[in-house]
DNA sequence: GTGGTGACTATAATCCAAAAGCGTCACTAG
DNA sequence: CTAGTGACGCTTTTGGATTATAGTCACCAC
């Protein structure tokens, strides 16, 4: 568990990276690699050269310093998801966009970095801040979209927004929530678009 | 782990049990009671009066025993569902009142039969034939309610049947599948009614 | 005060031998 | 031949001693 230390920036360098820094980029490494449960606070502190006692200066626990990394882990599906509703023009064609990269993203954490995957799902699992958070940004950028649909008369306006978007949220629930994707991996290449359409069929005017 | 012995009828009587149906009684007793890991083979060998060694007589294996347990378990909500859509009169209707049926047994299952639920929950983790014609069962029900609302002009007819069955068969997996709804008890209240105006309003002609 | 730690406790993971459970088979009784 | 079983092999589970880990605290160097 030693082969890591070395793509760790040292606290010597261009930028004095402060400590609590050190400890996120230490763990995303090690969790990426061995996993939440494998790594120990120990481990993280070696990687950093300090003790471990050091790291709860900066850290409340070890579910803390999960938390941030599944925080960031999620902030990178989001960020791929507001790029994709950035870069369509229709409300329509957001939505689509919208659903389909939210799936791509979060199934190619499956594939490509499992053990961070495995965080995200265990957060989500436990309803930990950093997951709800995801859930409810999720929940914002799907509002907007909707919302500009309906003023654009795109789509029906006679239900509440507020019911229009939880409805939507309950169906794209299942692939949103990591802790349920990988129990739907299955109809992944098909359920963004089918469940798209159907979605978008009930908005019509 | 002999208190439920009592309950269960001996060979002698009115009725000569045929030792098949002794097993499963005994099973669904068992199993409802302590669980289907807790239970052993021998439990249900000594329940009926015959050795351990005869129950394999009957059954290839315990999962098979389970599996039989859990297909029982499982009738019981299609029987339920298809009373619910025997009783409506339109297909929307119908529509409707097989889902809110479908979701309000499964978890009255979950709080009132915990052990057997779980046995189906596993059931539809693994795969078990048992889980996977219980799904299938449901999607015939769906296929028939559509299909009847098509000819009668309630439902739009563009879309290819199968392609509208399964695309809402996507939207009630989560409640259908006894391992995805343990994940959706918070919403099980209001999503059967929301998502079936939802379905319902994209199935308008 | 600021930056940092070794030594400690209490809880959780791990290990390993003993026990239990699944499934089989050769065999008996009638 | 039919109805039924005791005893056995092999794998999984269990319990309990042991070790490792999370988290704390008093304390040190500057």
């Amino acid at each position: 568990m030693s082969e890591i230390e070395s793509s760790i920036p040292q606290a010597r360098g261009p930028a004095d990276h402060n400590v609590r820094d050190q400890i996120v980029v230490a763990a995303e490494a090690h969790f990426s690699h061995y996993g939440y449960e494998k790594t120990t606070v120990s481990d993280l502190a070696k990687a950093i050269g300090f003790s471990k006692a050091y790291i709860y200066k900066f850290f409340d626990s070890k579910q803390a310093i999960g938390e941030a990394i599944c925080a960031r882990t999620l902030s990178t599906i989001v960020a791929a998801v507001e790029e994709a509703v950035a870069g369509a023009t229709t409300p329509t064609e957001k939505f689509r966009r919208m659903f389909k990269t939210l799936v791509a993203t979060e199934v190619s954490l499956v594939f490509n970095d499992r053990k961070l995957y495995d965080i995200a799902a265990h957060s989500a699992g436990e309803g930990w801040p950093s997951a709800q958070a995801y859930c409810e940004r999720i929940r914002q950028i799907l509002t907007e979209v909707i919302r500009e649909g309906r003023e654009s008369g795109e789509f029906e306006r006679k239900t509440p927004l507020d019911e229009t978007v939880h409805v939507i949220d309950l169906v794209m629930k299942p692939y949103v929530n990591p802790l349920l994707l990988q129990y739907n991996l299955d109809v992944v290449e098909e359920a963004p678009a089918q469940l798209s359409n159907l979605v978008l069929r009930s908005l019509a005017p």
